[in-house]
DNA sequence: GGCCAGGAGAAAA
DNA sequence: TTTTCTCATGGC
């Protein structure tokens, strides 16, 4: 299967950091495990080249998943008059696109994503799946999809210790008290949604904000990390504080705030 | 071997 | 209301 693309870059947008289970093949695509399928996808300059353990519908789950429906160039070009920082990153930037992935696994994900690092969340992610998934025979390999929410149900708290998690076991196991919670997000505004999802004990403003804009799509959501706070103060000046950071971004970049702090992050991460 | 990691909650100030 | 302390644990 075939799919054409302009504005994107494969490599960049899937090694982003937001995305926990992806793999690196020795031929330049990438194996990347979705709600229900693995795929495996290279990209030739404007082509994508995937195979699938599901062909089934795969163009609009490709499309969906890696946000190729949005008109990037415009957002890009409205970022990029915001000031020449921006505009200096949004170029370095070219062909980045926020991810679309499970709300559920973007969860717990990101709550054990908190005081922890890409590598160890990686890890325990992977390790759940191994353990609670279901098992996918794609191409001579066993991989593990995400476990479901009736899975996880039955677990206990201590359960989760064995993946390395920590004291965030308890986080993991209110968020599956709570899933109930996130059949409305949809529906609610952003920040209405942020309020609901906080109110997971365990899920805080950054936690929160990982989950609307990697799960739900929501640009204008907009993690501030400890990185991203310095990042900003620095370059523009301004007090190195929670709220100051927020209000500024929000003002700034408005309704695409999220992708332009991921921009950032993204930008920085390249030239570590 | 100490230090750190895309934080959050609870205690203390 | 804002600041400080504590929470596991593997990788470096």
């Amino acid at each position: 299967m075939i799919i054409e693309v302009n504005n994107f870059n494969l490599k960049d947008t899937i090694l982003s950091g937001s995305c926990f289970r992806a793999i690196e093949n020795k031929d330049g695509s990438f194996t990347n495990i979705l709600k229900d399928r693995v795929v495996n996808i290279k990209q030739v300059d404007n082509k994508l080249y995937v195979e699938s353990s599901n062909m089934n519908n795969i163009e609009e789950v490709i499309r969906n998943y890696f946000d190729l429906n949005r008109d990037y160039d415009t957002i890009n070009n409205q970022l990029s008059k915001s000031d020449n920082i921006m505009k200096e990153i949004v170029k370095k930037c070219h062909g980045y696109r926020i991810l679309r992935q499970d709300p559920f696994e973007m969860c717990i994900s990101y709550i054990i994503s908190q005081n922890n690092n890409v590598k160890r969340i990686s890890k325990s992610v992977n390790e759940l799946c191994e353990k609670y998934g279901e098992a996918i025979l794609f191409k001579g390999n066993k991989y593990y999809l995400f476990p479901t929410y009736e899975k996880l149900k039955k677990l206990e708290i201590s359960d989760y210790r064995e993946f390395g998690v920590g004291f965030r076991d308890k986080y993991i196991y209110s968020f599956i008290n709570d899933y109930s919670k996130l059949k409305d997000i949809n529906s609610l505004s952003t920040k209405d949604a942020l309020k609901e999802l906080m109110s997971i004990k365990g899920i805080g403003l950054k936690v929160a904000s990982c989950i609307l804009l990697f799960g739900y799509g929501r640009l204008d959501t907009f993690p501030i990390d400890t990185w991203v706070k310095q990042n900003i103060s620095m370059n523009y000046n301004i007090k190195d504080d929670q709220k100051t950071i927020e209000e500024f971004t929000k003002k700034k970049y408005k309704e695409y705030s999220g992708l332009a702090i991921q921009y950032m992050f993204h930008s920085q991460r390249n030239i570590k």
